[in-house]
DNA sequence: GTATCACTGCGACGCTGTATCATTAGATGA
DNA sequence: TCATCTAATGATACAGCGTCGCAGTGATAC
């Protein structure tokens, strides 16, 4: 799971400026265990602009600090990125929650279909929806 | 996959009308290769309300004559669903052409990741985002 | 034929994200 | 330490996509 600090120094690393808005954006992220909307985020930042932080979240998904998590109605959260590698969503339709997983042999299964078509393959995206451990067993 | 006359038997078989306006988005999806955008589609139905297309898009996504392709870029598509199964897509990146497969190895390593994690898998999505096979030879 | 009610079209609205632009504040070098 | 440069910010207007509410219409059943 990334730090502040890994963050921080991710930012600075890439030629970025670490600011006030940005870290106390970060600093919000960090307080979260839940994936959180843009709306949620800035109710949490009352003295940072809106556009301050939708510039800043797609500038840390850029960075993989944050990914993008689309839900089964179209909708999108975002989370802290655990891993900073490439993974796959579990995403809970009863509480919400996302968990990460990596697969080898998902990937590999991926990048057969890929290649049995013929295409180049840039990125994929695999989330799946359900209900979590914890719901199965809570209801 | 799905004629016309096919859909139009899906949507009277589950009790929905089959109205003018829904035939004439019928026919607009069926006259088109490519994935489109409502807005696209509205061009070419002018005399229909925009809120009616958005509609009659919802429904034919919930009757699987239609299916939601979500882009790279978070951007939205649509497409005629070929098979009317369940199935994943390979989207170019520069031509736009949107390709169907299915693959139960695929599908049975995201059910083996659900199962591990304790997960009741209701859904998933799965897109692969890269260069098609006609553009890598036309390029 | 008529009654019913799903469906339609219109327009207003809401939500999410971006563009513009004057101002501010990090970073850098002397 | 201070001046300078320029990226970043905040405010606000705007754009795109989709939904809501509602009065009117037309397909279907009797």
């Amino acid at each position: 799971m990334s730090t502040i600090p890994d963050s921080s120094d991710r930012l600075e690393d890439t030629g970025y400026r670490l600011t006030a808005p940005r870290r106390a954006v970060l600093d919000a992220i960090a307080r979260t265990n839940r994936p959180f909307t843009i709306e949620e985020l800035n109710d949490h930042l009352p003295n940072i602009g809106r556009a301050t932080v939708f510039r800043t979240i797609k500038l840390l998904q850029e960075l993989d600090i944050v990914c993008r998590v689309p839900l089964e109605d179209g909708g999108i959260r975002y989370e802290r990125s655990r891993s900073g590698r490439h993974h796959h969503h579990l995403i809970c339709s009863e509480c919400g929650s996302v968990t990460e997983f990596s697969d080898p042999t998902l990937d590999e299964a991926i990048e057969q279909n890929a290649e049995a078509a013929g295409f180049e393959l840039d990125s994929h995206s695999t989330e799946l929806y359900g209900c979590c451990d914890r719901c199965r067993r809570g209801s």
